[in-house]
DNA sequence: TTGAAAGCGCTAACAC
DNA sequence: GTGTTAGCGCTTTCAA
């Protein structure tokens, strides 16, 4: 490291008070002083601490973001909003993943905690009032997204619900007599954080059930080619609904193994819009799940609660229905 | 914060330099007194302030990551490689973005700096000697990937130049008579770092130079949309070469637009090999760049060097030429 | 086997 | 307007 206050004091002979007086402009200090060690403080690149900083101020400029990882879905776009909107605040991202263990992501957000980061951004895979609590006694600010934790924790995301609704609508509007919704494991909700397909699913369902002719299947297993494959219908229109589009688009290629065609032999929509859709053809109808937004929105929220100034502890984006070529 | 070291000194009755030696069993300790502060500290989850640590052992088991932007190209992958990796060693990543700011990117890095990361992870948009001194005087263990800097700078990556030059063969050898390489203005190497692309165009020109029945053209502007339609030649065989996936899909795009269509009316091939590619028709040729591989070099090299046991100060990659349909 | 004391570099309360 | 002092929580000599 660089030269410190101690080393500046004995340069301009005087104390590190005044010292740190002068770079801070804080308190009453001579001008003539105050530009004598501006003047030294520059020469020698003196550069504040951070560390020691931190530990007496109890505050570090760190937000930790605690996901999934980053090349998966539309993480590395999340992420990417994050460290822009953080760092126009003059605040640093420290970056851990879970990769979907519970326990593990418990220890990286106790590490975050060990560090002092000002606040946590987190993608969680727990849920529930016992991890509630968890979180709560970490007595560090927070904001979730994607997944929901429980009631009380900020979060920031869309309706996944109603995005879904509109999405089977669409779909049902477009004359498919069967639509076919695809998820990961619902079932495993008990150990795991499904909060945002269960949404999905629910907003899916719910549609469905205000058109009683339109037959509805939900298949919410990691088998779903196989599966998806079987609930092709030659006799009704089938369409699926994917919640995620890299899951439609392993679909469309595995259904294309399989010899059948997109749009020909059935239709397929998915879900979060991600930016790589446009090098796709036919075009996939998706819906946009704001995720830039999210990802400013959460920062933001998460400035306003470490500013104790947080109104809301919620905040749900609009969504909407991208048009494509697959239905 | 919770329980420190002085609140167990007083919960044992015994001093804090005993605590330390029971946290840490180095030296000679009662084994009892021992058991006595490890049960007492798991009881009150005693966990030790990082900040602290770090300040007085000037450790802080951090890593920075310095790049361009987390979305674009094969960085997410980059990342999370390097994320997964540092987790490994039990390090943090504290990643930041210079969005092609050449002063932005100094700033970073002092940044990071003043924050005691032990060791820094450059993608850099600078270079020269110049620039390869200030590196210096930030007196932290470097990698850099992607652009060198200069030399002696440790540098892990491909050999883009013979990458570039296999490509250009695979090419010709599927019987394109004219061979037009496409890639970002290197005139701007005056004032930016285009490393990568330079090597790659340096092993198009040198196979080139090898054929010389072959027509070679070089593109190297943004405005390659247009340039590479004029270059499409009716007479001769015409295949694109292009320093990068994403300029290579978004050519086939452009050309889609204009009525000429991948293979019948042209071959292209692309660089990089990012893993979206799965999702594109007609599969697109392309050249691997050993993305996590790099990452995960880039991160040993580092703590070798972090652990001043580093043998060579740069690694180069195997990359090979991956098939397609679109030769 | 244990403890006292100093120090990492900075900030902040208080006195002069 | 400036300096003294104590302290953040930890590590590390040195002495007992």
């Amino acid at each position: 490291m660089g030269i410190t206050t101690k080393d500046l004091a004995e340069l301009c002979g005087v104390s590190r008070t005044t010292i740190h007086r002068a770079l801070h402009n804080t308190g009453r200090i001579n001008p003539e002083t105050k530009e004598l060690i501006l003047r030294t403080a520059s020469k020698y690149d003196y550069r504040p601490d951070m560390l020691a900083r931190g530990l007496v101020k109890g505050q570090t400029y760190y937000i930790g973001v605690v996901i999934l990882d980053v090349d998966n879905r539309y993480f590395s776009q999340m992420l990417n909003a994050i460290v822009a909107e953080a760092k126009k605040n003059s605040y640093f991202v420290n970056i851990t993943l879970h990769e979907k263990n519970k326990e593990d992501e418990k220890e990286q957000l106790c590490r975050l905690v060990d560090y002092h980061v000002d606040g946590i951004i987190l993608s969680s895979i727990n849920k529930g009032v016992e991890y509630k609590k968890f979180l709560e006694n970490l007595k560090k600010p927070i904001v979730t997204i994607d997944n929901k934790i429980a009631e009380g924790i900020p979060f920031v995301g869309i309706d996944g619900r109603k995005a879904a609704a509109d999405g089977t609508q669409k779909i049902i509007e477009k004359g498919y007599e069967k639509v076919v919704f695809v998820c990961p494991p619902l079932a495993d909700k008990a150990s795991e954080n499904v909060y945002v397909h269960e949404m999905r699913a629910k907003g899916f369902q719910e549609t469905l059930a205000k058109h009683p002719h339109i037959e509805g299947v939900l298949i919410d297993s990691w088998d779903y080619f196989d599966l998806s494959h079987g609930e092709l219908d030659i006799k009704k229109r089938t369409a699926f609904f994917c919640t995620g589009d890299m899951i439609a688009l392993d679909l469309i290629q595995n259904l294309k193994e399989r010899g059948k065609t997109v749009v020909q032999d059935y239709g397929i929509m998915g879900f979060d819009n991600i930016d790589f859709l446009r090098y796709v053809s036919p075009k996939l109808w998706t819906i946009s799940n704001a995720v830039s937004e999210v990802a400013t929105t959460a920062v933001n929220l998460l400035f306003d609660i470490m500013n104790s100034e947080a109104a809301e502890t919620e905040k749900i984006l609009n969504s909407v229905v991208v048009g494509g070529e697959t239905l």
